[in-house]
DNA sequence: TGAATTTTGTAGTGATCGTTAGATATATTG
DNA sequence: CAATATATCTAACGATCACTACAAAATTCA
């Protein structure tokens, strides 16, 4: 059985790298937020006409939904990673702080996390709802990390306030961030965060 | 001198309240963001039509503005008082992160901070550098209220890194109350946040 | 009353939004 | 080659954006 030509479609070959579009919407989407970029804009950085890209994506939203997944396998990566790794919490969480504070400034052209302000105050509800459900995500990952040293610690939540003290610290960070707080008075905020986060952690009093 | 009649303005009197008006936009802008609402649904909000409406405030922008103004006059004096306080700062802080949690958690329909994220990600860039004015300001008050407990303590730049870290709980604190976090976690994450701060605070180890 | 002045509502302005119809171009298949 | 299938392009779609020309209405002043 000799596969000579085993190509899958059979019409007109594409004429563009849909993850390299992914990849400049990705920038444009973190930079400014998914209103203000519009699909003209999209099409002309990258080169892909209109239809072509609703062909790909479906639609503006298809397209963006692609460029935070490509967002959250990278970058997002990261903080997961730090949030995984072993040992007590008050180590871990404050690793996290730092590492999601120099995720957030790497870039200064796309400052903050994609997934808490890429679509802040967006007029589009199903796009709202979208990273709603990934901000619910990544909240239930921060619970279930504190859970593991915290199961049924003193009183009913502790786990919960520190996993609700943790997501609004990373929220602060990708806002400040955004805000235009320079990376170095980030980082060291975030450390800050982590002293906080040590002192307010039940571990320390047992 | 007796005056009869001193009505300043000679021609049709104005049919609507200016400040009922910018008290309806506030709710919505608050509510939405800035580019989610329309001049359209303010006019329909508000029972006046689009001329009037730039007859009074001059555009979409000057009636935003003065939103604002009633906003920072009302919930920001709140803070404002907080942060004025007398007292040693690791005492008027977490007071001011509580009060925080408190206002943007105050009406559910109007979470978070308007002058935080009313405009973020705005695509109307004057809109966002007002906004910034704004933020500056208040960050600036923030670090001349822990000048007056830091002048210059140990090494240079105590007080402005405890001022970013302020800057970052209440940014957090906006970005979580209008992700929908429920007030009372998030007035339990603002007392882990004051908790955080006096751990973080120079002064606990003098 | 009549002239002057200001606000009002109607009905639009041009621009941009996300999206797509329709024709053309380029590939595979037989 | 023709037939089929897919992607491309131009050019627009209707809707909505912030904003405003224009004339009628409503007031004050002379």
């Amino acid at each position: 059985m000799i596969a000579k030509k085993m190509n899958q479609s059979r019409g007109r070959p594409r004429a563009f790298d849909p993850e390299a579009a992914v990849e400049t919407a990705l920038a444009l989407f973190h930079e400014r937020g998914y209103d203000a970029v519009g699909v003209a804009e999209l099409s002309q950085a990258t080169g892909v006409k209109p239809p072509s890209l609703y062909a790909a994506f479906g639609s503006k939203q298809g397209l963006f939904e692609r460029a935070v997944a490509l967002y959250r396998a990278r970058e997002g990566a990261v903080v997961q990673e730090a949030l995984a790794q072993e040992g007590p919490v008050d180590h871990v969480i404050p690793g996290l702080f730092v590492r999601a504070a120099e995720a957030y400034s790497a870039d200064p052209r796309r400052p903050g996390c994609l997934v808490l302000d890429g679509a802040r105050n967006s007029a589009d509800t199903a796009v709202c709802d979208f990273m709603a459900e990934l901000k619910a995500a990544s909240r239930q990952g921060i619970l279930d990390r504190l859970c593991r040293d915290f199961p049924e610690a003193g009183y009913p939540g502790v786990a919960g306030r520190l996993a609700d003290f943790v997501g609004v610290i990373l929220a602060g960070l990708s806002a400040a961030a955004r805000d235009g707080l320079p990376r170095k008075a980030l980082i060291e905020a975030a450390t800050l965060a982590g002293t906080g986060f040590r002192a307010a952690c039940p571990q320390r009093a047992a």
